[in-house]
DNA sequence: GAATTGTAGATTGTCGACAATTTACTTGAC
DNA sequence: GTCAAGTAAATTGTCGACAATCTACAATTC
């Protein structure tokens, strides 16, 4: 809680460091396909591409791969961590340990300001289905959603691990997008979880939540598997 | 899986950045509370007393922030993060996720492997507790289990997030060796973790391994209160 | 005297350069 | 032709230096 001065209604500005900034640029990079995953990532080219030193970009490089985007091998450098079929898997594994328990806690101490912000994200999602038609915008409003949960589940230390798999996560929201050709079917696939905990029912909204995540499990691994296979028959 | 060469039983020697190494003696220097809780860490001081630059400091920084030992504020530097009572709770919740998911994967994958190598580390864990003094010894060697556990599940990502809460898990395991007079409870409490596995009973895993770690979390914290009077009585 | 402004010292952010290591290629022996 | 050793180019690891920013204290104003 940074306390805001109640003064005038200045926007902040920038006051992130260029190491962030990289961090972003690199991620952006390497989910949007421009990076082949495996391959190397030359800190000289990134930093000359850039135009800035190679410090911050080492930094940020550090940054992703403890976030798992990129795999560091001493005095060899950073590589793109290949997504395989197991990785995806072992990302919802997770991500399935993690907002369970998110959900639960979210039963605990729910209060008017969780149940705003999340109805407002469901609504937000409808929105994007419908007037933009821009796919990143529409991933970006279902990270959101998750997101919000966990920051409402009030222990940041659940941030802090969707955060690190949150880059991987878009990846493969992503991919879900692609495949619903109604938008709208996104947006829908959130509302029993709401509902759920609205109804402060804890095993409906672990159930709600369960069911959620497979199915995008299932969903983004079939999309990836045909992917891969039209990779290495071309 | 880094292939190791079949041939002679020779020692991988140092081969590990500067980088790792500084960060370990920072992590070090953290919970053995040589560097105060809040403290700033300057990263000028930091490198003139490791007799390095201060590139691969801010990097070993960099690399505790995400593992959540320290914080950043940019364009103010490294701070040491406090632990406070709602951050353990905070820990264990989030263990108790991780953990719980961990069992159930390795009751499906139990092997020969994994039963020997899990077995051992409860032999482990008797022989420290009778033969060693050393309190840090006892706790590496509890950390150990739990970690074997991650590996055994087969998903890297689970191990991941482990590592990254090692540190705090440690030193919360350090309050607990404290409290124990006797160092072999330490080493019974993890007993019925490991028959639930060998019998292959999830549920009854489960249930074992929420109450290895709820009655973890309650020592921990009841220590901690009494750390923390002790500190503010004096 | 309290609050604001100004200034000096210290600290972080970024950079370019050099040393250590790896990689790719060439050369040579069998 | 294949394998080994040697060599040069490229890349990472580390460093010291300078610019941007913050902190603390002094000076000024009301």
């Amino acid at each position: 809680m940074t306390q805001t001065q109640p003064s005038s209604g200045f926007q902040q500005i920038d006051r992130e460091g260029l190491v962030q900034r990289v961090a972003k640029l690199l991620s952006k990079a390497i989910i949007s396909g421009k990076l082949a995953p495996g391959a190397r990532l030359s800190e000289s080219v990134v930093a000359r591409e850039l135009g800035v030193s190679r410090a911050p970009v080492r930094e940020a490089a550090r940054l992703l791969e403890s976030s798992g985007l990129v795999r560091s091998e001493p005095n060899r450098g950073f590589f793109v961590r290949q997504v395989s079929i197991k990785a995806l898997n072992d990302l919802y594994e997770l991500r399935l340990a993690i907002e369970t328990a998110v959900v639960e806690r979210l039963v605990q101490n729910w209060n008017d300001e969780i149940e705003e912000a999340l109805s407002a994200q469901v609504a937000e999602l409808h929105r994007v289905a419908t007037e933009e038609a821009d796919i990143f915008t529409q991933v970006e409003a279902d990270m959101q959603f998750h997101r919000l949960m966990c920051t409402g589940s009030d222990n940041p230390k659940f941030l802090q691990v969707f955060e690190q798999v949150a880059i991987e996560t878009e990846f493969s929201i992503m991919l879900i997008g692609q495949l619903y050709d109604d938008p709208t079917r996104i947006a829908e696939t959130h509302e029993p979880i709401l509902e759920a905990l609205r109804a402060r029912d804890a095993t409906k909204a672990v159930s709600a939540i369960r069911y959620h995540i497979s199915e995008a499990q299932r969903i983004v691994i079939d999309q990836f598997r045909l992917l891969e296979e039209g990779k290495t028959s071309t």
